[in-house]
Formats: C-alpha cells, structure tokens, sequence
DNA sequence: GTCTATAGGTTGATAGAC
DNA sequence: GTCTATCAACCTATAGAC
C-alpha cells in the first residue's frame, strides 16, 4: 500500500487505517447499527468530528470494509475463468477458495452476514460482490444446472461462513474454523461431481 | 374468531400473534435496530402505545419469537436423547432435523443469524438455545471427540442455516433451500462416519 | 385495548474556530 | 486534522384520558 512515489505527501492513510481496524471489531462486536459514530471515535480516543473528517458518513466506512473483500473476489474469478475446464476444477476451486481465508476475511465475512440489512443498502450503489460471486457459480455449473445444484455449489463455497456460523458460542479459534470449512467444502465438492 | 369456550374473556391472544407475525417480517428485512417500534405499530395500523400494551419492551417482542424455537429443538434434543446408539444415527438426525424445517422456521433462522448482537443480548438472561444445542453434539459424538469432529457435525445441522446463507442473492424459493440442505446435511454426515 | 401527548435520551451529521 | 458546539431527527418508553 504505502508506495512512496517520490512526492511526500501523506493523506493521512494511517489514521484511515486505523479507524478500520477499530470499526470492524466495533462493528462485529455490537453490530452496524448498535454501534455509534461515537462509540467508534471514542474507542479511538478522537472526536466524532475527526471521524468525519476521514469518512464522509457511517456507511462509508463499512463500505471501505467491504471494498477489500470485493478485490479478493475479482481476483479469484479472474484465477478461475483462467482455469481450463477439467473434472476435479470444482474441488480444486472450492479448495483454493476456502484456504485463502485469513482470521481477518473471517472477521469481515462474519460482518457481512450478521448485518445483512445494510449490507443489501450498500449493494444497492454498486452490486458488485454478489453478482461476481454469480460468476463463480456460473463458470462451475454450466448455465444448464438446475437450481438445486446451483445452490450447493454456492454452499461448497460458503462453508467458510458456515463453519463461522457453527463455531459461534463455541470456543473454536480460527484455525479450527478454517480446517473445518475445508472438509466440509470438500465433502459438497465430491457430492457434486460423482465421479471424483 | 376465536375459541370462544365459555368464558368470554378475550386476553388479545390474536392481537399478540399478529404483532409477532409483522415483526417478524419486519426484523427480518431491516433488522432488529433497524426497524423502530413505530415501524411495528403504523405496519399494524395502530400506534407505538398499543404495542406497549402487549409486549414490556421491543427485546420481548423478538424474545417471543425466539422462544417458539427453543420449544422446536427441546422437542428434537428428547427425541434424540430416546434414540438408541446407531451407525447411522448422526445421518438420521440431521435428515430429521432439517426436513422439520418450515417456511417460518427458515424466517426465524434466518433473522437470528440476521441479528447475532441482539440475539447474543437476549441469551444473556436465559441462554439455553446454544448450550442445547451442545447437548445434540454431545449425544452424537461422544465426549472424546476432538474439537474438528464436533464443529463439522455442527455444520451438518446447521446446512439449513447455510442453504440459507447461500440463497441470499438468489431467487431460491424455500423448498429448494430446504431441498439443498438435506443434501448437504446428508454429505457431511456421510463424511463424518466412514462407514457409511 | 387503543389513543394523544410527551418525557428523556441518543443518533448521524454539520459549522466553524484553531 | 482535530476540536467545541450545536442541530434536527429519531428513538424507546411512560402517563393518563377514553
């Protein structure tokens, strides 16, 4: 990121980092809209004021969030529509897909889904993240799959979130998390393509 | 209307069920914090008062809610409990599970996975759903199971939940969630007990 | 049971000094 | 970039008439 081209010039990108890092636990502490603008300033030690110096509103900053998922998304289509077609292509992607979840996707997959209200609100200027995720599903299946297998295919993805969903009042870490979603992930996979 | 057996005391069950049923609706498509008491009462054409009338406080009124499914898995967890040990126990209860799910169980599923802050809240003061549901892991694994196996048969009950996740862009109606579910469920727990 | 009226508080956001 | 001061809008919840 920091990429210090010659002109010195510092738009204050820490601070904007920081703020991130702040809201995200704040957000999945307490969720999007149980957490105030003032709850985020305060736990940064600054103003409301300042924060809106840095963000032009509150939806801006988990949108800012989100942008981040989103780029890791276009770039695993882009790996995928690269791959030529093969049989095992479901199981190898699905894989690829689920081992690239760090504890901080997790965190921000966990915000997706617990505020999903406003998350449907920020898709509305820009659905870009589940369209794409479309793509996936439309370059695994064929535009001939039904919708049934349209939808497990979908959750061979998704069992990154769902491991997430089973660990909640568990004391699993993320680890745990991950490894799980990956036999899991696994397991769909090889229901989907009988032949192995 | 209206069971009038004799007595004709009415204690506004009806009313009661019908603010359920809005809020419900509601919760769902803005969320818990999103949607205002206001929001509840002008949906059912009367004011904020009346609903006060009914339920102590806004918390109460998604603490019913959450109550009808407590009731669901206390019933599940006894029939378990009377099951006698099997191979294929852990593939029967979650077939058993997730072909009990309804429409409206997928609605309630749905908004307390929706609405983690508040749900998390609301078992602070009576948090059996989630230690009830470590009971169902509990009978099915056995104590010596690693935290891996557990979480993964987690997920096997929770594909409902997952199916759902995966759903939600789509235009997936409840059967074929349903239907993906019990597919996914039965792949995972086929991968959980080797044998088969 | 439902209403009007209102209390008492929090929210997101802006203006403008420094 | 951060602050103080302030705002209108909204919120949950209650009191009390009918």
């Amino acid at each position: 990121m920091s990429t210090s081209t010659g002109s010195e010039r510092r738009t204050g990108t820490e601070t904007r980092a920081e703020i991130l890092r702040v809201a995200l636990r704040l957000f999945t502490e307490k969720g999007f809209e149980g957490t105030s603008t003032r709850d985020i300033s305060s736990a940064l030690g600054m103003t409301k004021s300042s924060l809106y110096y840095h963000f032009k509103n509150k939806e801006e900053i988990v949108a800012s969030l989100m942008d981040e998922r989103r780029d890791e998304l276009d770039e695993f289509v882009e790996w995928l529509a690269a791959q030529p077609p093969a049989p095992d292509l479901l199981r190898r992607a699905v894989l690829r897909w689920v081992s690239g979840a760090t504890p901080e996707r997790l965190q921000l997959m966990s915000l997706a889904h617990a505020n999903q209200p406003i998350m449907r609100r920020l898709m509305g200027s820009g659905q870009e993240l589940r369209s794409n995720f479309d793509r996936v599903i439309d370059l695994l299946t064929g535009e001939a799959a039904g919708p049934r297998e349209r939808l497990l295919t979908r959750m061979a993805f998704d069992t990154v979130s769902a491991a997430l969903l089973a660990a909640l009042g568990t004391d699993a870490g993320p680890d745990e998390i991950i490894a799980a979603a990956r036999d899991a992930g696994a397991a769909l996979a090889d229901s989907l393509t009988p032949g192995g």
